[in-house]
DNA sequence: AGTATTATGGAATAATTGTTCCAGAATGGT
DNA sequence: ACCATTCTGGAACAATTATTCCATAATACT
């Protein structure tokens, strides 16, 4: 009946999303994110909406990907518990040059805007999503009750430090070893109290 | 001979300086930042430069005072080690609802602008020096020089995390409550191995 | 007091922003 | 091959952006 449509909504999500990642809320303007997309404006206005509309959909595919690997990973519950966060991290922090760095989740948090603002509660719940998962592991660790709830507290700020640290320039093979250092120094001092 | 300023330069640049820190360099627009300063259009241009200038400014005088902190605590002979790392803190997260949440350097890695990329230099050195501070007292507790080293990393890292925690809407005292037990646990590291 | 000098406020400008709209192109079903 | 439907591209729009400019107000010195 009617005239398909040319483009992939989920492929020009996920464009505009790096472009997003990479700049920012509001340095991206809708004329920049149109030529990353391949689109234009209609199709854009069209299909999936204004400039809030196409950031909210980024954001969530961004932090579906981030659950998803949450899941398979820290919550994996056939993997060892060392494992699923060391997993975790390997996974989140490899070299990959097709990707921007940092993260859209931290990077969001640290600008403000009107809708920013409505977005930072879905944010903390995802983040807090990846606390809980390495709770988990290090319950699993750990006998200790408040020492596992401290150290995925530390762990879950050091994540969000080596986003940070990436942003700043540092390779990142270096910032996934600290973060691994990390993990080993929190898994050791539950080993010296067990 | 010729009229005077009205206003002082350091108090407007701070009052630009805490919208910039709070809404980002993106989303501050002129008319937002004079509404701010209390001072018209030709007083900034006449005065300071443009918004690239204004930024600038603002930054220094952040980094400055970041800096003079670090002189004053971390990298103080006069106190003990382990106090100069606790002073500078708890002094750098202790709750002032007179200043927005967050670090202007991290946030400013988080965005992405022409400027910007210009500025990371310059933020990268400032937060190196915060690193180094603590490798300072980090080497005065522990004898293991690559303890020391990658104990500051961590630090380092830890309190990036911290500033984005803060912009998540973790309260303050939570938030140095973490850096301290971080602090206090790489330190009985050290004492372990001594 | 007069004058030279400079800050000040607001109008004016040009560029860019996000958004809407419409004519035409393209397609699937009949 | 036609037609209804919907996507597409670009023009058009209003709002906001950063910046410049000029006439006026305010001061310090002689």
């Amino acid at each position: 009946m009617a005239r398909p449509q040319k483009f992939d909504e989920n492929v020009i999500v996920t464009k505009a999303m790096m472009y997003f990642w990479e700049h920012g809320y509001s340095s991206s303007s809708i004329q920049a994110l149109l030529d990353e997309m391949g689109i234009s404006r209609s199709s854009l206005y069209n299909s999936i909406g204004d400039k809030d509309a196409l950031f909210q959909h980024c954001l969530a595919q961004f932090q579906s990907g981030v659950e998803r690997l949450i899941q398979a990973t820290l919550l994996n519950d056939a993997l060892p518990s060392k494992d699923r966060a060391v997993q975790f991290l390997t996974l989140s922090f490899s070299e990959n040059p097709s990707l921007p760095t940092g993260c859209l989740m931290v990077n969001t948090l640290c600008e403000d805007d009107a809708l920013l603002a409505e977005l930072k509660p879905t944010i903390a719940r995802t983040l807090e999503l990846m606390e809980s998962g390495f709770l988990a592991v290090f319950e699993d660790l750990l006998d200790d009750k408040n020492h596992a709830v401290q150290s995925a507290r530390l762990m879950a700020t050091q994540i969000k430090g080596a986003r940070v640290n990436q942003r700043q320039g540092i390779p990142s093979s270096d910032v996934l070893n600290d973060l691994l250092v990390l993990f080993d120094c929190l898994s050791e001092r539950a080993a010296n109290l067990k």
